[in-house]
DNA sequence: TCTGGGGTCCTTTTCCTT
DNA sequence: TCTGAAGGAAAAGGACCC
């Protein structure tokens, strides 16, 4: 198989380029009168001056993402907004605009399908792509077609796009962060130990922080010095399945097909307080908070015609420490009070004497409507109060 | 003033049935 | 009737990704 992994860009402040900027989750926002003077201008014409800081930004809230400006001064995404703050006040706050991401991703993957149609979808702004039986996609190994999606990505979108060429998805999505942004990679089989094994683990794919830390506790560090382990001294150390995983992935191995179509297996809603709340005494709050949250989830099961059969609860208390619960149903449902009701079963196993920062609320075991005896006869198309499908997935969103 | 929200997948534990 | 093993489903937690 060959696979692209391309991934876009957004710029959608052009006057902010060079310029510090983060964008994160920030609720409420006393400076967002400052852009709403602003509403009916073009973006391109919004003075750098209207834009807020992020030094008179106070409450919660994680960076999304951040400018090459900003992160020369160590902000970066995931980082909380307070301590960014602190690294570099002078940077532009933007809030995140999940209607404008999801238009676009939708247009940029509608230009990719309708090149190359194996096309998989890795949230608002990421695909793989198999173009093994596209027409003309091994010209230059790869280098044309891939030239082409980015021609066509920015003509219908204004989008740039970097684009990594390989034989597999592993390899494809590695290849795709040598040329950031607007950039074009090939990584062949013979430059694995060239471009790949030189590489830090956290670069593949599934290598996370945790699993970063234990190699690194085993004085591995790169992805080359992984390879130079025994497969089964990676399996004693990390399982199974794991360790064998590590092995391939450090050899660039990889078998998994580009995967066009998929079933969601769970919808959830929740949401971080904006200051730590106890069950007794904000139990008014906290109750409408429990409420709306299960009517929401109830309300993206219908609007995408999902019904499901087991239910829970997630909490954090102050301390980061989260649980979960759930419950299985006899029957599948979508109604906001089943849900209601099966989530506050829940809720009593769990200790409600400590203050909480997050409250969540999920539900599993999917099946589409009308799929089963019980269903509710009901049509996704009309199932929903909103228009226009939210794609699940990644809030993610690159900028420079 | 730390640390979002929406997912997936995997492992381990617990519980129930045979 | 009691006990224990085996296996499956459900529950809980955790790592990871965008």
């Amino acid at each position: 198989m060959d696979a692209f992994y391309a991934s876009v860009e957004l710029l959608r402040y052009p006057q902010l380029k060079g310029l510090p900027v983060v964008i994160g989750g920030a609720r409420r926002r006393p400076d967002n009168a400052l852009l709403l003077q602003y509403a009916d201008v073009p973006l391109a014409e919004i003075p750098v001056a209207a834009f807020p800081l992020l030094k008179d930004y106070a409450g919660r809230g994680v960076i999304t993402t951040a400018t090459y400006a900003a992160r020369q001064f160590g902000v970066g995404s995931a980082m909380g907004l307070m301590k960014a703050a602190k690294l570099c006040p002078q940077a532009i706050l933007l809030p995140v605009d999940f209607d404008e991401y999801r238009k676009y991703s939708r247009r940029f993957k509608e230009v990719i399908t309708e090149i190359a149609p194996l096309m998989e979808d890795r949230g608002v702004d990421e695909v793989y792509i198999d173009f093994t039986e596209v027409p003309g996609g091994q010209r230059e190994g790869g280098r044309v077609l891939a030239r082409l999606i980015q021609k066509s990505i920015f003509e219908a979108t204004g989008l740039t796009c970097s684009i990594g060429v390989a034989p597999n998805k592993l390899l494809a999505k590695m290849a795709s962060e040598f040329n950031k942004p607007n950039g074009i990679s090939i990584v062949t089989p013979q430059e694995l130990q060239s471009l790949i094994w030189p590489l830090p683990c956290r670069k593949i794919n599934g290598i996370g922080p945790k699993t970063d830390e234990k190699l690194q506790a085993q004085g591995i560090r790169t992805i080359g010095e992984l390879a130079a382990r025994e497969r089964d001294w990676l399996i004693e150390h990390f399982g199974k399945s794991y360790g064998a995983w590590l092995f391939e992935a450090a050899w660039g191995r990889d078998e998994r097909p580009v995967v066009t179509e998929s079933e969601p297996v769970s919808i959830s809603r929740e949401t971080t307080f904006e200051r730590d709340l106890h069950a007794v005494r904000d139990k008014a709050e906290l109750g409408a908070i429990f409420t709306s949250l299960c009517e929401r989830v109830a309300a993206d099961l219908q609007r995408k015609g999902y019904e499901g059969r087991t239910i829970g609860i997630k909490l954090r208390y102050d301390d980061f420490k989260s649980v979960t619960r759930d419950q299985t149903l006899d029957q599948h449902t979508a109604d906001a009070k089943t849900i209601r009701q099966a989530a506050g079963l829940c809720l009593k196993r769990v200790d409600l004497q400590r203050r909480l920062r997050l409250l969540g609320v999920r539900v599993g075991s999917l099946r589409r409507v009308g799929a089963g005896d019980a269903a509710v006869q009901q049509r996704p198309d009309e199932a929903g109060t909103t228009t226009g499908a939210i794609d699940s997935g990644a809030i993610n969103l690159p900028l420079f």
